[in-house]
DNA sequence: TCAAAAGTGTTAGTGCTACACCCATGA
DNA sequence: TCATGGGTGTAGCACTAACACTTTTGA
């Protein structure tokens, strides 16, 4: 048997939606040395007897403002680089959250500010962030473009209910993409269960109005959407 | 900011193979209290300046005497619930190991029993393992059957050099359904780069002598290998 | 009646399935 | 020359891509 080390365990969440048809990612400043004052993902510490899922989403409600309850979370992977941390040992859960686009959150129980940031921006490194969350970033968005392949994610970021160009729209951003209107409409409405037609309809400032869906039960979509030969995966992930 | 817990940390490795046309997993005899004489995974508590990938490298080849360094090895998932461990507050990190056909390794230096498993009598529950280890073999089997469609990860259970028969034969076991050898033939001479003839043949001891192959350069498959729709994954997961 | 957005129909192309057929070897 | 497994050709089907066309609204 190895030696038992004392290890610390965080939890951090990559939370993305689309605002201003871009792909952004909710942001904390931290108050709290290290990297006071830089922007960091949302996260904390695992309490004694917590799970991590609920820890993700106790820490998003804290921090953030934001309903743990309703949003899309999924474990993304575990960060364990020895010097992560300057503090010392500390292990991070990494998780993705999806949210629609929602009222610009206000700093949680922490007063830290928290706010959108454009996925852009952390990518090039314009905008630093703490420890390796840029690394989790990364590992983050490929995993959402991967999903919207193969699974319905994409009702994920849309409101209760919406309509197809906003469907299309989460597509078109997160990949980054053009997509033909008309296929995409067919696609989606003939995959079973994917969307739920409500019967309604908006009206918008022009234009025909647009008939209203609600998501369907069904969490995976086959055929999958595709996007042609997979782009480059962060460091040897194709998860 | 949170109370921070102490926590240990431990790497768990789901080593898996094809043996006896049989999807397989790698188990050891636990030496040691809690669930001693019952059967694991492979694994233990990380060192204190260690990553957890190699951790799960030096694990594995501790204990099972695998080679660690060429063995396929992703991480899989995190489980961190309360009371998985009856010792304390123990999170692991596991990983997912793919090994072609190997000679049947012997107990490591922790002098435990180190042997294959049928993947089905643990999924069954006919075989009992310790802690949540089950649940994470379930986790595992579902990533791999998922990534044999749109990657080459099916290569990593074939020796150096293999047959078309029996790379066909990886799908077919771990997908548990037959597949037309000729189609299968076309769809991955015709991938880019998955497979590398080595211009060299096998005769069997009857039939015509077949090609022999190497993997390729690719690590994702597009199009994916289609087997329909998926089916049900495990506990919410859709990874 | 025009602009804008929603939604339908049609055609050509690609990839898959199923299966008939040929090839190369040992017994 | 037969059994056995390796490998090719081809017809039909499912899905996709591209794009012309129709519908429904507000200005």
């Amino acid at each position: 048997m190895a030696t038992v080390t004392g290890v610390a365990v965080t939890v951090d969440v990559v939370v993305l939606t689309i605002r201003d048809d871009q792909l952004q990612v909710l942001l904390v400043e931290r108050g709290i040395e290290p990297f006071r004052g830089t922007l960091a993902l949302p996260g904390g510490f695992i309490r004694e007897h917590e799970d991590a899922e609920p820890a993700a989403r106790r820490e998003l409600a804290e921090e953030t403002a934001l309903d743990g309850g309703g949003l899309y979370l999924e474990q993304l992977r575990t960060f364990a680089a020895p010097e992560r941390d300057p503090r010392g040992r500390v292990v991070t859960i990494a998780y993705l959250a999806i949210a629609p686009d929602l009222p610009v959150p206000v700093g949680g129980s922490d007063a830290r500010a928290a706010r959108w940031q454009p996925v852009a921006s952390v990518l090039a490194g314009t905008v630093a962030l703490a420890f390796d969350h840029r690394e989790i970033v990364v590992h983050a968005v490929d995993r959402a473009r991967s999903k919207l392949e193969y699974t319905t994610l994409a009702t994920a970021f849309c409101p209760e209910v919406f309509t197809m160009s906003e469907l299309r729209r989460v597509y078109e951003v997160v990949w980054g993409v053009s997509i033909d209107a008309r296929n995409f409409h067919r696609k989606v409405t003939t995959a079973d269960d994917f969307l739920e037609p409500t019967g309604e309809r908006r009206v918008l400032s022009t234009g025909r109005p647009a008939a209203l869906y609600r998501r369907g039960a069904a969490r995976t979509l086959f055929p999958p959407m595709l996007r042609g030969a997979f782009p480059p995966a962060p460091s040897g992930t194709t998860t």
